[in-house]
DNA sequence: GTCTATAAGGGGATAGAC
DNA sequence: GTCTATCCCCTTATAGAC
């Protein structure tokens, strides 16, 4: 009696609720734990920190996730799932100008530090840190997405639309300039004497980033 | 006849002996403490290997430094003294011109960031951790030298030698650009698809940041 | 699913002999 | 200055009751 049988479209109500807790848990502890790992890094972070963000007990998070460095995974996966879907290529737009497509390239990826700061730290510590969990996953997935984006950044020099840089920096230069403000937003803030950014310091960040970057390569 | 008086010019050759032991083992263990810290972060940095990389036993290297706390100082210390001394500022040339003064400040960077990418990346790591240890030291160093070097943009501007950028946005994304050739190091390496990057990398990336930067601002 | 209890180990730091 | 021995806390993870 006790035994459920797994059906798909007659779930029992004790089975279906079971799950929604689950769901809402897991969903807590990713959203906590991205939070202290982006402030702590993970063996500055400690589980205890983690459950007790999540309003309970240890125990009952190790539940859920059975060991720490699963949760980071975790953490990891879901930060990329979101960076890949959303930032890596260039190419969701083939119809347009070089210069709208860089521009609005680096637009989405300041908007993306001041959406998602602590994902954007996370994934910063692990690759200062030589990129123990994520190296396999990079080179699976950024590698090939960015060889396309540097090939059609070459195709518009060849064309004559701009002039002709390095791809490979650019890419470099981009991300690095557009991540700091998530990565890097505690010197920001200290030199700029606020506790935190504002819509109008992104604005003026991405105006600053695509108008030199565009001019400096010829696309202005 | 075992008290030594702490004569400046007539010091014993125990004494002094004594010292230049310390100041070898010190240095050594600075040394590889800057490499794991790097490598590792603070937490994740074990006393135990920063011993055993320096030779020596874990109650030897307290000895010489108390607490890990206090190396970690001492480790972040040193990197500071050497880019407040060499990097911060721009006005140690008043006579250049503004794109020769920018261009040596960018080449510079990137210098920095070859000869010394572990420091930057200690740097790193506090920074993204919300710089517990030195945020004062910012405060206090930082702010000054960087409100300095605004005001010198700005009256470039108003000279109309340049664009009318935004000169703190200016600043963070040469700091962004450069550092990242020794902070994300692992992620430029994995996507060039070789194990460390060259002379001819450093000398590509100094290339691309100082000329999309300076004709970007309108300095070329 | 949640709790109490506890195992098991790592790591920072100190005491004291030599 | 260096070594042996040791303390003790923190942390991860598991066992088992409810």
């Amino acid at each position: 009696m006790s035994e459920l049988p797994a059906s798909e479209n007659d779930q029992p109500k004790k089975a279906r609720r079971r799950s929604v807790i689950r769901e809402n848990h897991e969903a807590r502890i990713l959203q906590v734990a991205e939070d202290l790992f982006a402030r702590n890094g993970f063996n500055g972070t400690a589980v205890d920190s983690i459950a007790e963000a999540a309003g309970m007990s240890k125990q009952n998070m190790l539940y859920y996730f059975p060991s720490k460095e699963i949760l980071y995974r975790r953490v990891l996966q879901q930060i990329l799932d979101l960076w890949v879907e959303k930032m890596v290529l260039l190419l969701d737009q083939d119809g347009g100008e070089p210069a709208e497509i860089l521009e609005n390239y680096i637009r989405r990826k300041v908007d993306m530090s001041r959406t998602h700061p602590n994902g954007s730290k996370v994934f910063a510590n692990e690759i200062i840190n030589g990129a123990p969990y994520l190296r396999e996953y990079l080179q699976e997935n950024l590698i090939d997405s960015l060889e396309k984006d540097v090939a059609l950044v070459r195709s518009w020099i060849e064309a004559g639309k701009m002039d002709p840089v390095d791809p490979y920096h650019l890419f470099f230069v981009i991300w690095a300039s557009t991540q700091t403000y998530a990565d890097f937003s505690t010197q920001i803030c200290l030199v700029m004497k606020k506790d935190e950014l504002e819509e109008t310091d992104y604005q003026g960040a991405s105006d600053f980033i695509a108008n030199v970057i565009l001019k400096g390569v010829g696309l202005r």
